[in-house]
DNA sequence: AGCCGTCAAGTTTAC
DNA sequence: GTAAACTTGACGGCT
């Protein structure tokens, strides 16, 4: 079991997302940026390396408008060698990393052109893992998209366009249960029909669910996971931000919560993306009270031989 | 030097 | 119909 935290670390000044305004556009720019980026990138690996964070999202903006027209700049082969040697630094610390497209990806949308855009940009974060040398159990997460008012054609629509896309997509491409649109349920409909992996989301299957109690849920989307190809299943944990709006994420590791999750969580094997707000301080602290439960674990087992 | 409005992209929900 | 939320920093124009 790996644990990991999204995009940014609040500890080193350094940032793997820096970028610049479309209306300022230059190569140079771009090859500034990403050699900083990829710089960053390493040096924060290094530092969960030391923490023993072995998961983390990288940022989609490694490569400033990676996926738009205006960049013809050729970042995959200027920057080759430091693709490579990341991936290779995470191949030698036995880490996972993860890509998490945003919002603006929707493989379901009716109009034709934000389709293919979000391929674009599906491909482009899947031809960085390559560049990195990275196999396809590193995945890239979305969600299933919008609703349009009509669930069954909103599902059929995906599965549609997921049957269209380039095998370097597929490989890696998995869906994550959201917290108001696709349910647990929903998403191992299109599982049903392409097979793609669920990446399960513990927030978000609290805010929608069918009733599954959270260890048939985890047990459900973990099956969904082909060992050799996938690796173990991934899954993002957080709780509720106490005292706001429904789906709020909290700001700090709620560290009972998480103890009891992992009674939860049981001998399954799962990599945990803490979507926390204070980002690796609360991974650490994750990773202590993991510590913890195994020993007890442990403790528990010596006691009954 | 510091303030602060704004930033490629989509969709839903609240007002 | 328009704006906020998702999530968030930091770019960059302006004083």
């Amino acid at each position: 079991m790996r644990i990991g935290y999204p995009c940014v670390n609040e500890s080193l000044d350094c940032t793997a997302t820096s970028t610049f305004r479309l209306a300022s556009y230059s190569d140079e720019r771009v090859e500034l940026a990403v050699a900083n980026n990829l710089g960053c990138l390493l040096r924060i690996l290094q530092f969960n390396v030391a923490q023993g964070l072995l998961f983390f999202r990288i940022g989609s903006g490694i490569v400033p408008f990676g996926s738009h027209p205006v960049n013809v700049f050729p970042w995959q082969t200027r920057f080759a060698d430091e693709f490579r040697a990341v991936g290779d630094y995470i191949k030698a610390h036995h880490m996972r990393v993860s890509f998490h497209p945003d919002q603006f990806v929707v493989l379901n949308s009716p109009d034709a052109g934000i389709v293919e855009r979000s391929i674009q940009e599906l491909v482009y974060q899947g031809s960085m893992l390559d560049l990195m040398g990275l196999d396809s159990t590193h995945k890239l997460q979305i969600h299933v998209g919008g609703l349009y008012g009509d669930r069954e054609l909103a599902i059929s629509r995906f599965i549609d366009t997921y049957r269209r896309l380039p095998a370097a997509v597929t490989a890696r491409l998995v869906i994550e249960n959201d917290d108001r649109l696709f349910s647990l349920q929903d998403c191992l409909r299109v599982h049903a029909a392409v097979g793609i992996p669920i990446l399960f989301d513990n927030f978000h299957h609290e805010c929608l669910n069918h009733g599954e109690p959270m260890m048939e849920a985890l047990r459900l989307a973990a099956a969904t996971w082909h060992p050799e190809r996938d690796g173990v299943m991934m899954m993002d944990y957080s709780s509720q931000a106490l005292g706001e709006r429904k789906g709020k994420h909290t700001a700090t590791l709620e560290e009972d919560l998480f103890r009891n999750f992992l009674v939860d969580v049981g001998d399954l094997d799962v990599d945990i993306m803490l979507e926390i707000k204070d980002k690796e301080a609360s991974a650490q602290r994750a990773c202590g009270i993991l510590r913890d439960v195994g020993r007890i674990a442990i403790l528990a087992g010596a006691t009954t031989e």
